[in-house]
DNA sequence: CTCAAAATCTGAACTGGTTCAGATTTAGAG
DNA sequence: CTCTAAATCTGAACCAGTTCAGATTTTGAG
C-alpha cells in the first residue's frame, strides 16, 4: 500500500527543512542579515529549489510569522473559554496574551519586516493566510465580547461584530505603533491600551 | 546682501526636481515599475546625487506620501472648526474627508508600498515625519471629540485622549484592511467604519 | 583675484534577491 | 524491467537598488 509517494514525502520534508532553517537564521542573525543562499545551504538544497516553495524572501518570513500567530490564537482561546468577571480586566488579559505570545520568539525588527511584507505583497499565499488569521483574531475578540454580554458585563443591545472589530483594530494598530518605536516598552503599550479599554468598558457597561 | 548662497539654492531646486520627477513617475507607471535611474534622468542629475537627498527608493515614496497626508490634515481642520450636530455624523464626515483625500492621488498599490516602507524603515527621516503626521491626525480626531463634548453630544466624563486615539487607530487600521483587499470598495470601507462609529456614538452619547 | 579646503556630484562597480534553460529524478504505463 | 513524460532541482546569469573613490564645483580667507 502506498501512502503518499516519494515525491510528496520529499516535498513535505523539504518544506519543513526550509522553514526550520529560515526560522533559525532569521532569529539568530535577523531578517536582512540572513541571505537566501544561507537558508538554501542550511536546508540542503539549491536557491532555485527554495523559490519553488516560496515566492520570495518576504513570503518565507510571513509563513513563519503565521505559525506564531496560530499559536497566539490558540492561547487566546483559553481565555475566551473562561473570561474574568470584569469587562476591562478581560480585555486587558486577552491583550496581554496576544502581545506576550507575539513577542516571545519575534522581536520588533522582525515584526517590522513581517508586517511590511503582509502589506506590500498582500496577494501572496502566505499573506492571505496571515490575513485569514487576523480575521480569526477578530472573531476571537468578538466571541469574548459576546461572552461578556451573556454574563451581563456589557450591554446586550450593542452589536458585537463592529465592537469586536474596533477593539481588535485598536490593539493591532497599537502594536504597530509599538514596533515602529524603539523607545516604547511593552509596559507602555499595555497601559495605553488598558486606558482605551477602560473607556469602552465604562461606556458600554450595564448601567453605564 | 546674500540671501541663501548658490549651494543652498541649488540644493532646494534639486530636491524639488527629484520630488516632482518621482511623483510623476510613481503615479504614471507605479512604484515598482519606476526605476531610480529614470527618476534621476528626469530630475536631471545622477543616481549617486539622488542618494544624497534620499536614503533609498522607499524613503522617497514616504516623502511624497507625507505631502499628501499634510493635505489630508488641512482638509480635516475645516471640519473640526465647524462640526455637524451629531456625533456619528461628525465622525463619519471626518473619515470621509480622510479617505477621499488619501485616495485622490494615490491608489491602493501605491499606499501598500508606502505603508510597508513606513513600517520597515521606521528610522528614516521621512518615516519620522510621516509618523509625526499620524500623531497630528490623532490630535485632530481628539479635538473633534472635545468639540462634541463641549456641545454636549458626547459625555464630558469620557477622557478624550484615549477615545481619540482609539477612533483614529480604528479608521487607520480599516484603511489598511481596505488597501490590502483589492475587492473591497471605498463604499464598503466607509459603511463598515460607520457601523463602528455608531457603536461609539450611541454608547457614549449623553443619556446613553 | 587666487587658491586650498569643503561640499557636492558622478557613474561604474557592487550586492544580493530572483529567474530560467538545461540536467536530474520520479511516476506509472506497457 | 524499460522507457517516456512530467515534475522537480540546479546554479550561473540577470537585474535593479545601492555604494563609493575620484572628479567637479563652490566657498571664503588671504
Amino acid at each position: 500500500m502506498r501512502v503518499a509517494g516519494l515525491r510528496a514525502t520529499q516535498k513535505l520534508d523539504r518544506d519543513r527543512r526550509i522553514l526550520d532553517a529560515a526560522t533559525a537564521l532569521f532569529r539568530n542573525r535577523g531578517y536582512e542579515a540572513t541571505h537566501i543562499e544561507q537558508i538554501a545551504e542550511m536546508a540542503g538544497l539549491s536557491v532555485g529549489t527554495l523559490y519553488n516553495y516560496y515566492k520570495n524572501k518576504g513570503d518565507l518570513l510571513v509563513a513563519i510569522v503565521s505559525v506564531e500567530v496560530h499559536d497566539v490564537l490558540a492561547a487566546g482561546q483559553v481565555l475566551v473559554a473562561t473570561p474574568p468577571a470584569d469587562a476591562a480586566v478581560a480585555l486587558d488579559a486577552l491583550v496581554a496574551i496576544y502581545y506576550d505570545h507575539s513577542l516571545y520568539y519575534m522581536d520588533k525588527a522582525m515584526w517590522r519586516h513581517a508586517v511590511a511584507m503582509t502589506v506590500q505583497q498582500a496577494d501572496t499565499p502566505s499573506a492571505q493566510i496571515y490575513m485569514a488569521l487576523d480575521l480569526a483574531l477578530v472573531a476571537q475578540v468578538t466571541a469574548l465580547i459576546r461572552q461578556m454580554q451573556m454574563r451581563a458585563l456589557i450591554r446586550a443591545d450593542v452589536p458585537a461584530d463592529p465592537l469586536g472589530a474596533m477593539v481588535f483594530n485598536n490593539l493591532d494598530r497599537m502594536f504597530l505603533t509599538y514596533i515602529r518605536d524603539d523607545a516604547m516598552t511593552l509596559a507602555d503599550l499595555k497601559s495605553a491600551v488598558s486606558a482605551q479599554h477602560a473607556v469602552i468598558a465604562r461606556g458600554l457597561a450595564i448601567q453605564g
